[in-house]
RNA sequence: GGCGGGUUAGCAAAUCGGUUAUGCAGCGGAUUGCAAAUCCGUUUAGAGCGGUUCGACUCCGCUACCCGCCUCCA
């Protein structure tokens, strides 16, 4: 089967096929670099990752664009309240500037440490407001914009076809709007640019034909996905909650400025729920990658906990999951590892792989493959060779993984020797008082055909 | 209130109108001086009520419960 994906703009899986000749222009919508990132966002950006890894396989060239969101937008769409950049400025007595260097660099960090592979472009909001003005412009010539005293808006009723993505009932939009309209027209209007308060000292703000302000959210976006992409390109991705707001503004900002829906495809991960609800950065307690690795779990254990889930379903994180997934993964290197050298793949096996991976990213199918090719008949080197070639999907990285070694200090290993003669002398006793003071030491010893091997427990 | 999704065994989570999902845990066995690790085998499913069908976890309807979006948000 070639390449099905679902689009969220069709409501369906369908066939993919690039609009250039194998090669891919993907979009997807990074991270807002004010505070950390946390497990939950990690998974859209691991479920973006398995795309780009399967497009690859099915011999595209991806062209990925990611942004950074560094311009402090503001804490509501009413248009009112805190900007973020400057609200974590307060908090942390850090600049702006330093906060989004600070929060960008912990991201980097993070992909790494979760083997998402980097982007052909990372592009920062804040490298980029020529073109963000220049797309307002754009909009603003189209006869799409107005004017209140506080910005310049979209004006979306000008928009027959704003919010197909999202299938907003823009009627009951309007009727139940939750939020105080202000000087909006329509509930579904935002803001392309904002001006400054002459009253508030803002550390992010450019000059524009408009007066002195900075980019509405959306905007970022489409001007770097214009910039970097062009006006109509293969895939937008992100996560299911910009299916109803933000894709659809970027979606109408194109469409106005340059009569495109922007992306052929647009695909959407959905969220970890933690505690059976969603994990958002502003409902206080949500989970990094560092509490994960101070907890002793290796990253990779949670991309491995993602694999086992659809990227189109809700995933219930707990630790018990992410316990088990560790395991598994353990499970999975040591077989990787004993296998020996590669020799060359099963077709078939690899065969049924692309299927499961071409029928919209069936990562959990392609995982359970992996067991039933590791209990499988063939040679070891041929299961080491599928086995590697299914990890060019997974990205667990089993091809470089070797068993750690242990730094044992002298005074334990000279206890395990001593263990190992009183073994060899069959003093049943002495060895398990031995043992016993291993594990006072904190060392588990494990007992082979030639020798032993000592784990830190 | 509007729109959308879900409810599968102890946990997490897939597929499929009739054939073992898978992983983790549990249980039994092999192995081991005893262990550990490993290997083999294996018990627990499909929210409730109706309908369609020769046959439904799978399709349809209703009910209950849960979740997401509608507000910054992966």
């Amino acid at each position: 089967m070639s390449l099905h994906l679902y689009d969220t703009w069709t409501r369906s899986v369908r066939e993919f096929t690039s609009l250039k000749p194998n090669e891919v222009g993907l979009y997807t919508c990074g991270p807002t670099v004010y505070d950390y990132q946390h497990i939950g966002n990690y998974r859209t950006f691991l479920f973006e990752d398995g795309l780009k890894r399967v497009l690859k396989l099915n011999g595209y060239r991806v062209n990925h664009v990611m942004n950074i969101t560094d311009v402090g937008h503001l804490v509501s769409d009413a248009d009112e309240g805190e900007d973020k950049m400057e609200k974590g400025s307060r908090r942390t007595g850090k600049t702006a500037w330093d906060i989004a260097a600070l929060y960008t660099e912990s991201f980097v960090a993070d992909l790494k440490s979760l083997g998402i592979e980097f982007p052909t472009t990372l592009c920062k909001a804040t490298d980029n407001i020529p073109e963000q003005i220049a797309f307002v412009q754009e909009i603003e010539k189209k006869g799409y914009t107005y004017r209140t005293s506080d910005g310049i808006y979209f004006d979306t009723a000008k928009q027959p076809t704003y919010g197909y993505l999202g299938r907003l009932d823009i009627a009951g939009l309007q009727a139940g709007a939750r939020v105080d309209l202000g000087e909006k027209k329509n509930a579904t209007d935002y803001a392309l640019w904002k001006f400054s308060k002459p009253e508030d000292q803002r550390q992010m703000e450019w000059d524009s034909p408009w007066g002195r302000g900075f980019p509405g959210w959306h905007i970022e976006c489409s001007a770097m996905a214009h910039k970097y992409l062009g006006a109509y390109f293969d895939i937008h991705c992100g996560g299911e909650d910009h299916i109803t707001v933000h894709h659809p503004n970027e979606i109408s900002q194109t469409e106005a400025a340059y009569g495109t829906r922007l992306a052929n495809f647009w695909m959407h991960g959905y969220f970890i729920l933690l505690n059976s609800a969603k994990m958002s950065k502003s409902s206080g307690e949500f989970l990094r990658v560092q509490l994960l690795l101070d907890k002793g779990y290796d990253p990779i254990a949670y991309r491995y906990l993602c694999l086992t889930a659809h990227y189109r379903s809700q995933l219930t994180f707990s630790w018990d999951a992410l316990d088990a997934a560790q395991t598994a993964l353990e499970r999975l290197r040591h077989s990787a590892h004993s296998l020996g050298a590669p020799g060359v793949a099963d077709q078939g096996f690899v065969a049924r792989w692309m299927e499961k991976l071409n029928d919209d990213l069936n990562f959990p199918q392609a995982l359970a493959l992996t067991y039933e090719l590791l209990k499988s008949e063939l040679a070891a080197d041929v299961k080491k060779a599928t086995l590697l070639k299914f990890d060019e999907a997974f990205g667990l990285g089993l091809a470089n993984w070797v068993p750690k070694v242990e730094d044992v200090p002298a005074t334990v290993r000279s206890v395990a020797d001593a263990r190992w003669a009183a073994r060899n002398n069959k003093d049943w006793a002495e060895a398990d008082r031995l043992r016993g003071e291993l594990t006072a030491l904190g060392w588990a010893m494990k007992d082979g055909k030639d020798g032993y091997t000592l784990t830190k427990a």
